[in-house]
DNA sequence: TTCACTGTACTGAACGTTCGGTATAATGTC
DNA sequence: GACATTATACCGAACGTTCAGTACAGTGAA
């Protein structure tokens, strides 16, 4: 009965809201104790590397969300756009319409880049193969195709973190929904 | 008034380098008597507020910084392409191609942002008029313009974290290239 | 002498982490 | 079924360290 992975991974979505607004130096124990509702102690049976064990669990869930995002974009039946859409669709929705910013961005700060650089920039070319592995089912060069979701994961990062600096999410909204046609265009 | 020691100034560059690399919560008072060479008193000493004051300093700076920038790419002689390229060049400079991150995005992860996001929303804003700005002198309709300048620093802020996550600052300089055609067209 | 400046020493609080131990429930043995 | 064993989940308390911040005695130039 007693599963870890499920428990495990109940406590991703705490986290990586603590993350993703935080960043990896500005969440402490004692936030992490008080988000989950365990104590630090029980942080550590869960999670016996700590802090890093934590972000990786989390960077592990978001992976395979990419994946999923990937897979179902191409499930879907119709030409670029609509697939685009439907991607946009869920990516909106991951960054609650642009009011939280990206983990995978956060952890490009301070200390914690040193640890987990690689696998962020894995996860993130993974991503851009999934928007260009569309563009190229709908019959773009692969080189183009390539080039045109790098464009994409700028508009999106740069969109988050705008909206976040203005304070006004309508500016990753935007840019979302711009962002299909501007991609097959 | 007697400056027998550097300014405050002088101690701007290298709070900066700390505070756009490490972010707020990542920056602690060991890291910057190390990076100033002054010890914590002397810090006291100059910045009485602490970590606050040390950030509201370099904010300061990047605002004149922001402001010489507006004024001197309206000076270039010639169309607003040359007047962008120009002004592209300070930007590529001060981010060191795309090596170092923004602080103004640093400030908006973990505590800082409660505290910051209005002079950083008030900042960009006045870079975003900088460009506006620039297209309206050349004849662009100005509600254009500010969404084009919108766009403009989405790229810019996109292209910075994108550079940092896949580790090729060519991401940057590449973004920093198109954009005044971009702009433009 | 005055005063800007700095080094040393110190504080209470918070940090990430570990230890010792408890409660519960599934499992193995008879 | 009864009992001992084991594994899991959890916690209070404390570890040593580092944190931001302060107090104060000096130093050196005007």
């Amino acid at each position: 009965m007693a599963k870890q992975t499920p428990a495990k991974q109940s406590y991703v979505p705490p986290l990586l809201d603590l993350f993703r607004q935080y960043g990896y130096d500005g969440v402490s124990l004692s936030k992490i104790s008080e988000a989950t509702g365990l104590g630090k102690a029980s942080l550590y049976h869960h999670f016996p590397g700590g802090k890093d064990d934590m972000v990786e669990t989390v960077l592990a869930a978001l992976d395979q969300w990419l994946q999923d995002t990937a897979v179902d974009a191409l499930a879907v039946e119709g030409d670029a756009l609509t697939r685009l859409g439907r991607m946009g669709d869920r990516i909106q929705s991951a960054y609650s319409h642009g009011e939280k910013p990206c983990m995978l961005a956060a952890l490009m700060l301070g200390s914690a880049k040193d640890d987990f650089q690689p696998q962020v920039q894995r996860m993130l070319q993974r991503w851009m193969g999934a928007i260009a592995a569309v563009l190229v089912a709908s019959g773009m060069d692969e080189t183009l195709a390539q080039e045109r979701s790098e464009d994409a994961l700028i508009a999106i990062q740069g969109a988050l973190i705008m909206a976040r600096a203005l304070d006004d999410p309508a500016v990753f909204e935007r840019t979302m929904q711009r962002l299909p046609e501007q991609l097959c265009g």
